[in-house]
DNA sequence: CAATTTAAGGACTTTTTTATCCTTTATTGT
DNA sequence: ACAATAAAGGATAAAAAAGTCCTTAAATTG
């Protein structure tokens, strides 16, 4: 459904968020670490995020990434397709070059109604508050660590 | 959603299925033509699908793919997870490797909700009958040739 | 201002997916 | 039996995704 970049993108975004909330910057490093991900393959990840301003990020001694209020209308939807474009939600899932409700594929209805239901997951909630619930406990980012 | 092997391998199954209706077999070649997809691949994921008997197969003249009463069982689900296998209905979507509803990844229950909806819909109809809506012309396999 | 820290950027490697080609094997019709 | 036909199998090539490494640029602190 998503790619590993995607993975480890929802997963790195969510841990800044988490850490933003009590107002501290995180490293690349320390993000790959908690989520379990490749380090230098999530800083890539993280590069291509604060380019398209999903996330910000500062240089120099406690720098790292962060997210603030400017970020706050950020949910899944946009992050999702930020790293692997909408082709989860656009685009004939047969890949037929003409597919439309007058000349359906075999699974465009169908599909469609599949689509809208991850849509509307990937809309419901802000990237924000996926951290919150988080932060409460109620959902983790890795494997809790002994 | 679907790998490009599995859009080939879709397609190429339902288009079998209609030829099968009336009774005739088709080759690689012909699959490939109507189904839009590249040739020598199409016929190697029809070689697996032969291995994994969801379709069968004939040599020689007069030979090709063909599906009958023992194939009729089979839906989308059992082909989908034959080329691609189960990763869109199971495992953590995040990739955690302790996901569960006592350990849930932020997406665990929404995503839950999805897959339930995906498998649904995947199971919901045979490829004979998707291949009746074609035949019906309900539905199309490729975008139609003047 | 110098040393240190941390992200940014670019080049590169590996693995997986996608795709092609050629030879072999099985089947059929003559 | 023989020629023709079509799938099976294996080897290989090309492209995309995943992952690494090294250098550069920016910011901070002493």
């Amino acid at each position: 459904m998503f790619s590993k970049a995607c993975q480890y993108g929802i997963k790195a975004v969510i841990y800044i968020w988490v850490q933003s909330l009590s107002g501290a910057r995180v490293g690349a490093k320390e993000i790959a670490v908690h989520v379990d991900a490749p380090e230098p393959f999530t800083a890539k990840i993280l590069q291509d995020l604060v380019r398209k301003k999903i996330v910000g990020s500062q240089k120099g001694p406690n720098g790292g990434f962060y997210v603030d209020k400017s970020h706050e209308k950020f949910t899944l939807k946009d992050l999702v397709s930020a790293i692997d474009g909408d082709g989860l939600f656009s685009g004939c899932s047969l890949g037929l070059r003409e597919c439309s409700e007058e000349n359906p594929c075999p699974l465009h209805s169908e599909i469609k109604k599949v689509r809208n239901h991850v849509l509307e997951m990937l809309t419901k909630k802000t990237l924000r508050e996926l951290a919150l619930e988080v932060n409460n406990g109620e959902t983790v980012l890795s494997r809790l660590i002994g």
